[in-house]
DNA sequence: TTCTTATTGATACCAGGTATCAATAAGGCT
DNA sequence: AGCCTTATTGATACCTGGTATCAATAAGAA
């Protein structure tokens, strides 16, 4: 399944610019997500950064999360393991599919959900400003190996 | 905006040929999410609920909600208000609309869903058993009112 | 280096949701 | 119809993911 390609260095960047201060937490959670190829709750995120970071506070996780998804470095995975993932946003417009044997995560090109979504408004006449789709299945790698 | 068009004896009838006893609870709350056209909360049902029933338990509408997701009648809609609310489920696949200004719930064809499903399965070698798709924005009501 | 103030971590708290358990009532059986 | 079994209910206590508070810390501008 291939990786996502991100850069850990443009979030703090992202951050910076947005007038927040740059600190040693907000690295540790950067790279926690920025890396990670399974979505990851709040809770599995501190864990993580408690290995290498033991004082890290539950709230801070919380707060950076918070932060994180509001300037859209990451996004939360609505799946079977509830709403309380997230995982890292491409730049490009992706579709999220998600292995339900060994939960990882692929993004796929977001062409046809443009597609789908001018489709739809067209037919509905309703104006669609947002979309939400997620992929569910057996990636090809557990296919082989089933 | 066109309404959904749920018979509510037919979820009756599913719930007993699935081996569950039939009561008044389940009538007033089967009801309830049969005939909203806003996605509810447990406890906004549990709210409408205690009207004509007062004596209704909070546990009872969390239990009947499973019960009736587990059977497929409601479904979880993934959204701005989280992911805590209900709307019936439609016989056929339905791509769900919800309208940000009004909040009201429509169904769009599916076609378009299951051609991109047929689509992304080809060029990403991943076998797709489950998809999740919602689609946000201002409803054609909305925009004329606007 | 100093000073301001955003950020942090610890704690207490809150809310949505679940487990427990005695009381109730469906509905099969006679 | 009445009885009996047992699923369902309602009240309560509980749990857990997430938030508010606030003193201590540390960015980063001066």
């Amino acid at each position: 399944m291939p990786g996502n390609t991100i850069n850990p260095e443009d979030w703090l960047t992202a951050l910076d610019e947005s007038g927040f201060r740059v600190t040693s937490v907000q690295e540790t959670l950067i790279d926690i997500f920025a890396h990670s190829e399974y979505p990851l709750s709040a809770e599995q995120a501190w864990e993580v950064a408690r290995q290498s970071r033991p004082k890290t506070g539950r709230a801070t996780v919380y707060r950076m999360i918070e932060k994180l998804e509001s300037l859209g470095l990451i996004r939360r995975v609505h799946g079977y393991q509830g709403c309380t993932h997230f995982v890292p946003t491409l730049p490009e417009l992706m579709m999220l599919f998600i292995c339900l044997y060994c939960g990882r995560a692929d993004y796929l090109d977001g062409q046809p959900l443009n597609d789908l979504i001018q489709q739809s408004e067209q037919t509905s006449g309703h104006h669609i400003t947002e979309s939400r789709l997620q992929l569910f299945g057996a990636c090809s790698d557990c296919q082989q190996n089933a």
